[in-house]
DNA sequence: GAGACTTATTTTTTT
DNA sequence: AATAAGTCTC
């Protein structure tokens, strides 16, 4: 059954559909069916007969990937399933995977996060006696992170004049040395940073031309989506893999590129018919998701940037919603006003809290956000911040697996020689270093024959330590990833250790371990995965992000609030941007230079386009930074919107007797990875027949039941500027502060 | 070597 | 405000 792509697809999009053959570039405006594009344009190729293990699809997230494949399954059936689809990250990890003894590195190689890299940074800037703060693992990050990613080897950035000349001008002459210490020591311990997946790619494809003929072969048909995202290390990838066939499509809009300062090079783009003139260029620029409003707002903004293509993204959609905008006092009062918008939005028009994303600059502003929607008993999700792979427990006990499938790992071992505690101090392990390098041998040679450098006092618990892992190495060689885990989880005694805690934080790490493992499992459990070893798994979830893992947890309707970057590729129907301060966004980093504002600039063009329906910005004139309060001037994009789309709505200055001084802290819980479910532990649970009772004459005093909270006593009533709080010590779960008009409660 | 206590640093975004 | 890193006792 062949596909009427004329039927699907408007005009412009068929055409992108159907040009499967040579170099191909489509700039899609932001809401044109981009996914959809992508989506038919493969089904296409496999309805022509292209087999699927010939086309790889590079996406910016593995969520983006795993989406299109199933949208592309739902086309064309189980023959998606032998797609090369995921993010140049994770297939270039793969290809490593089966290739990293040619360049040198073991197949079992570590990738390290960038928590691993600064505190190996950390490391070599004391060994080497140099300053911190002047040598800020931060700092010395960035600056080898963007050397790599314009392929600048450790040689090529000491011999380099004007390198040197910039890094002395920062008074950092030593840079390269640190890159140079870096780098070895990652090799040694065979390790990869997230650089290096990219790095080390280019430098197998530049010294084996038998490798790179046999991928240039085997990926017929190359597309890479939001193209402007990428960097110089990831378009010489696709120009090497291209180089043959010439069948590379890339998709991407200039747009929205926001990710500059991961290195990535709108020039990419820009100046990819110069790589391909034969090149053919379709542009899509109808926007099928937002209103008129939100388009022409959003078109408004970014026409104040320079530089871009010319481009003109237009709407068929009704008029819409003006967009609102909210000025708030303090960044409580901001969240306050938020949420109640979003409870009277869902209230008014019937809509499902999935309706709703909040998103904000950085991942701080979050926590006002939370305390509001909390108040309110909205639920939410968080997507990104501390992600569950961050937490210290899980760090722990992946430190032991990485160890297990690769002893050489330096940061993992440093992790968990001492955990739990068996008498291994710094000092000895200073001394193993030390020895190590002094041998030239690895960490893990030195710390196996430890009876061999030191007395056998300090070396015995070593030797102890180092006959586990060899005890692990052997089970995870029979075993497949979870019986393995499980087994290291158990006699590594940190199980045991976890338990013995009993306060609340210590329960909460026992449960993250046993998510853990249930995580192993179902990885085991997928019977389409070829690979079910230790080594496999932890390559995965070293480049899963928490926006991949909460699709999963999928558990019932709930607000999204998330940063403006992890928005990108997404849409909500009522969309808030919060924090439109001077300062915040555009952030304090980026106003000094007109290419940093203008990327800010299209991060906000992003954050706008995301709306379907209704969006709605706030700003607040104080607020919180690292714990002191500061007054805020309104962002200056604000003014950038033309005004005729805008519906500016102002609160009620502060209300008497509330400073923004004023504002309960609750203890975030850490019990569960997703906060909204258990924020509120309690065994109460609402009679199905519950029905709220009118509130307006409510007394201090009396005794009411709330659907979540359970049963109550009303302990004060606050009436301010017609609303009135209500303070509540609950039974089970302590005082609470309501607001009557929206809390629903039972008098008894 | 281990635990308690003090201090410095952080917030820009992410694979 | 929250965490990591450093310092000080036992």
């Amino acid at each position: 059954m062949a596909l009427d792509y004329h039927a699907l697809l408007n005009p412009s999009q068929a055409a992108a559909v159907l040009q499967t053959e040579g170099p191909c570039m489509i700039i899609a405006g932001a809401g044109s069916g981009k996914t959809r594009v992508l989506t038919y344009r493969i089904a296409h190729l496999l309805e022509q007969g292209v087999d699927p293990f010939n086309i790889l699809a590079l996406t910016f997230t593995n969520k983006a990937a795993k989406e299109m494949r199933a949208r592309i399954e739902k086309v064309v059936g189980p023959a998606a399933k032998n797609l090369w689809m995921g993010t140049f990250h994770s297939v270039f990890a793969k290809i490593l995977r089966s290739e990293a003894d040619k360049i040198g590195y073991p197949r079992s190689f570590t990738i390290y996060d960038t928590q691993d890299s600064k505190t190996l940074i950390g490391q070599i800037v004391k060994e080497l006696e140099l300053d911190d703060k002047l040598y800020k693992a931060s700092t010395v990050l960035g600056r080898i992170s963007a050397a790599k990613n314009k392929l600048v080897s450790v040689q090529q950035y000491l011999n380099d004049p004007v390198i040197r000349q910039d890094d002395e001008a920062a008074m950092r002459p030593k840079i390269g040395v640190l890159y140079q210490q870096y780098a070895a020591r990652c090799f040694k311990a065979g390790a990869m940073d997230f650089d290096d997946l990219l790095f080390q790619t280019n430098v197998l494809f530049r010294d084996h031309a038998d490798i790179l003929n046999k991928y240039q072969n085997k990926f017929r048909f190359v597309m890479v989506d939001e193209y402007q995202d990428t960097n110089y290390s990831q378009y010489l990838i696709t120009r090497k893999l291209a180089a043959k066939e010439r069948n590379i499509c890339v998709v991407g809009d200039d747009a929205q590129s926001i990710y500059a300062f991961r290195g990535a090079d709108i020039s990419n783009i820009l100046n990819f018919e110069k790589d391909y003139p034969e090149l053919n260029v379709f542009k899509l620029e109808q926007n099928y998701r937002s209103t008129k409003n939100i388009v022409w707002a959003a078109n408004s903004v970014i026409k104040n940037n320079q530089a871009q293509l010319r481009k003109d993204v237009f709407s068929d959609n009704e008029d819409g919603n003006l967009i609102e905008l909210i000025k708030a006092a303090s960044d409580n009062e901001e969240g306050k006003l938020i949420a109640q918008s979003i409870y009277e939005d869902k209230m008014n028009q019937h809509l499902s809290y999935d309706n709703f994303a909040i998103l904000y600059r950085t991942n701080a502003q979050s926590r006002a956000m939370e305390e509001a929607l909390r108040k309110l008993n909205i639920r939410y999700k968080i997507v990104g911040g501390l992600s569950f792979y961050q937490r210290k427990e899980i760090k722990d006990l992946v430190a032991y697996l990485r160890l297990t499938v690769n002893p050489n790992d330096e940061q993992a071992l440093r992790r968990v020689i001492n955990y739990p505690k068996r008498g291994i101090g710094d000092t000895t392990i200073s001394k193993l270093i030390n020895s190590a390098e002094e041998a030239n041998h690895t960490i893990w040679e030195v710390v196996s024959n430890a009876e061999q450098f030191l007395p056998a006092r300090v070396s015995n618990p070593v030797v102890g330590f180092a006959e586990k892992i060899k005890s692990y190495t052997a089970v995870a060689a029979k075993e497949d990833a979870f019986e393995a885990a499980k087994f290291i989880a158990k006699n590594s005694g940190m199980i045991e250790e976890l338990y013995a805690d009993k306060s609340i934080e210590g329960l909460s790490r026992y449960e993250n371990i046993q998510e853990l493992l249930n995580g192993i499992k179902e990885y085991v459990d997928d019977h389409e995965r070829e690979d079910k070893s230790l080594g496999a798994f932890l390559q995965d979830i070293a480049l899963v992000t928490d926006s991949d893992l909460k699709d999963a947890a999928q558990e019932g309707e709930a607000v999204t609030m998330m940063t403006i970057h992890s928005a990108k590729g997404l849409e909500f129907r009522n969309v808030y941007i919060v924090g439109m301060e001077e300062n915040l966004f555009p952030s304090q980093m980026m106003i000094t230079s007109r290419a940093d504002l203008e990327e800010e600039r299209r991060l906000f063009y992003v954050a706008i386009t995301r709306a379907e329906k209704k969006l709605t910005l706030s700003y607040a004139t104080s607020r919180y930074q690292w714990g002191n309060l500061r007054s805020c001037e309104k962002s200056r994009f604000l003014d950038e919107i033309d005004p005729q789309y805008i519906n500016a709505k102002f609160a009620p200055g502060p209300a008497v007797g509330e400073s923004p001084f004023q504002h309960v802290f609750e203890r975030r819980s850490n019990l569960v990875a997703t906060p909204p479910r258990k924020t509120v532990a309690t065994n109460y649970v609402a009679p199905a027949d519950f029905q709220p009772s009118d509130t307006s004459n409510l007394q201090a005093g009396q005794r009411v039941e709330h659907p979540k909270f359970g049963f109550g006593k009303v302990t004060t009533l606050e009436k301010q500027q017609g609303t009135v709080k209500a303070i509540i010590q609950f039974e089970e779960v302590g005082e609470k502060t309501l607001l009557l008009s929206f809390a629903k409660l039972r008098v008894l």
